[in-house]
DNA sequence: CGGGGAGGTGAGAGCGCTCTCCGGCACCAC
DNA sequence: GTGGTGCCGGAGAGCGCTCTCACCTCCCCG
């Protein structure tokens, strides 16, 4: 069918210009130092002949392949299940190819896949990760270390234990939960139950650290397991309602779990907001805009997340590549960067 | 910080195994004729150094690069706001991930990033395309034909005249919209509606065909546009029931569309299923699983659609590799495969 | 016991590019 | 005129790998 026709070499503009090689290479990669009518003389040729560089024989001496492996543990429900991580990609994806990057999309699944990304990461194939890691007992974050490969991490790893100097971007999920708590007294309400996500993702734990930060005192009565899921969610509102009958809010650890509180606050005849009034978490659309009543939520700016990430790892390979340790010291790569969240007012509280 | 420590060559191993470098090539690819002896002392090397081959080397001289990419145009709210996209990539990624191969993710956005898109693809950095493209006046496809890139397409390409053998994988819209109509009918409905999707997209289209197909009688009274959005949804279905009362069904193009359905027939007073029953496309769960009452739809098997887009792909790649011209006569390329969908039953209809 | 395989192994030529030298040339000052 | 000073541009050496050949053992058969 269509047969690859061979694709012209450096060589080949070179000898349409009449000029070497290296001048070609030069104009090609913007290089000062070409008196401009030879410049354009290259450019013709490049364009006459539909040249493009062949990225394999660059990276081959260059060492940098201008591409980025994102990779991401599958099995997390939380990962396909929400829209997130298309959305985080989304913003990853814009932020690369702004800079000239591409996306080496790494799904893992079972430990056999683990020991593949970590064979890849450490083959040199890109020049960093962007990693997501929701566990506390990920085996991906070790594995890239290990890999030697420069990284930034999504949301806060577990083992993050202030100094390690591990890069990542997270949203403030502990500020969220208790902008949610605020709201909800605010709203004259004093018996708050929370409904946690599962808490071996550091996301659900701070978010719990977020609602206990302004209820040191509620008893654990008040606080019910969930584990993101709307049956989750279902299960705890009705273990919290036997628990606890006054109860007049709920803070759930994100929409799905929100959504299902609802159903069964519905079902046992209390009327939100009045009765219990409901914030989640996350503002997932399909979700939060359709739960009846609509939820108050908390926003998080997901896309946003993925960019910096990239903004941040793109930034350390630059400094890395310029091997400008001054600058590295002028600038040191923080730590962590945690995005705002913002309350979202619907009906539900 | 973690200093790049120059990973060991291939010469290296070689010197450390006491052999050439061809030898040591055919060891680490597979390949026979080399003394089990002399194979294990390499595989020994191989071990100690950690060595991993470099892939921009190997790819300069087998113009193999054992990359697939993945092109999605991203405004599409369907590809985003939906798990289908997430799904899908799973799928691919498993396939790919079986195969050795990598997945480089392209995202698009505008007419500029159709350029860049055409540029990397035709710049040879991939071997393949997987290519997912709804929408009838969509350029991508023009774009990669013209790259001479092998490519697969996710869903029926509109300008699919049924002869240029472009290869595609699609799920069966249409024999998905003849069940749903066909469960309505068993029910004993009669007076069935239909709100599309937009109809420029082939699965929206083939999904009204299909309903065409045994309701060929139904005027357009019964027939509402919406645009696969709740919000589309709520508009059709108050728009039907205005224009016809006493519709007994309605077959929804997908279930975003159908809850913004129920919600309406809700809140006109119509009881479902008993007054009207409703039947959803797509059986994307966090949506049919929660609306009330659950929803009956039409499942695809999004990610088994995946799977196959890329092991079709594979398997032309490996036919043109192996410049196999009569395998390729003996088993032609289909140019389209279509995954048959199943009708879920829960209480809608 | 010698010749002809057959099966292993190594040498070496690139793949297409970048980058370091180094030579050439124009221009200035002396 | 001569020597210096930049700036351009070209030559050439690899980057790490694959793959074709040629060579070199052995082994088998006549």
């Amino acid at each position: 069918m269509t047969e690859t026709a061979p694709r012209p070499t450096l060589e080949a503009v070179a000898e349409r210009a009449g000029v070497s090689r290296a001048t070609v290479s030069r104009v090609v990669n913007g290089a000062h130092g070409v008196r401009e009518a030879l410049a354009e003389r290259v450019r013709r040729a490049v364009e006459e002949l539909g040249y493009v560089p062949n990225q394999a024989a660059r990276s081959l001496v260059t060492k940098r392949h201008d591409a980025v492996a994102v990779v991401a543990a599958e099995p997390e429900s939380r990962v396909f299940a929400d829209p997130f991580f298309a959305q985080q990609l989304r913003g990853i994806s814009k932020e690369l190819t702004a800079h000239d990057n591409q996306l080496v999309l790494l799904l893992t699944e079972g430990r056999e896949d683990h020991a593949r990304v970590g064979r890849y990461l450490a083959g040199g194939h890109v020049d960093g990760a962007l990693v997501f890691s929701l566990h506390l007992d990920d085996p991906l974050p070790g594995l890239v270390r290990r890999a030697g490969v420069p990284t930034v991490f999504g949301g806060r790893p577990g083992w993050d234990d202030g100094r390690d100097g591990v890069v990542y971007v997270d949203s403030d999920n502990r500020g969220g939960a208790r902008a949610a708590v605020r709201h909800l007294t605010g709203l004259g309400r004093t018996r708050i139950a929370h409904i946690t996500g599962p808490l071996d993702q550091t996301s659900a734990a701070d978010r719990l650290a977020g609602f206990r930060d302004l209820r040191a005192d509620a008893g654990p009565g008040l606080i019910e397991r969930g584990d993101f899921t709307s049956g989750g969610g279902e299960r705890a509102m009705r273990e919290l309602l036997d628990r606890c009958p006054g109860l007049d809010a709920v803070f759930a650890a994100n929409d799905l779990t929100a959504a299902g509180a609802l159903r069964v606050l519905r079902e046992r005849g209390r009327r939100v907001p009045d009765d219990v009034a409901v914030v989640g978490f996350d503002d997932m659309l399909p979700v939060a805009e359709q739960t009846d009543p609509p939820l108050t939520t908390i926003r998080q700016d997901i896309e946003e997340m993925g960019r910096l990430m990239a903004r941040l790892l793109l930034r350390g390979l630059d400094r890395r590549a310029s091997g400008d340790e001054t600058s590295a010291i002028a600038a040191p790569a923080p730590s962590g960067v945690v995005l705002p969240t913002t309350l979202v007012r619907r009906a539900s509280a």
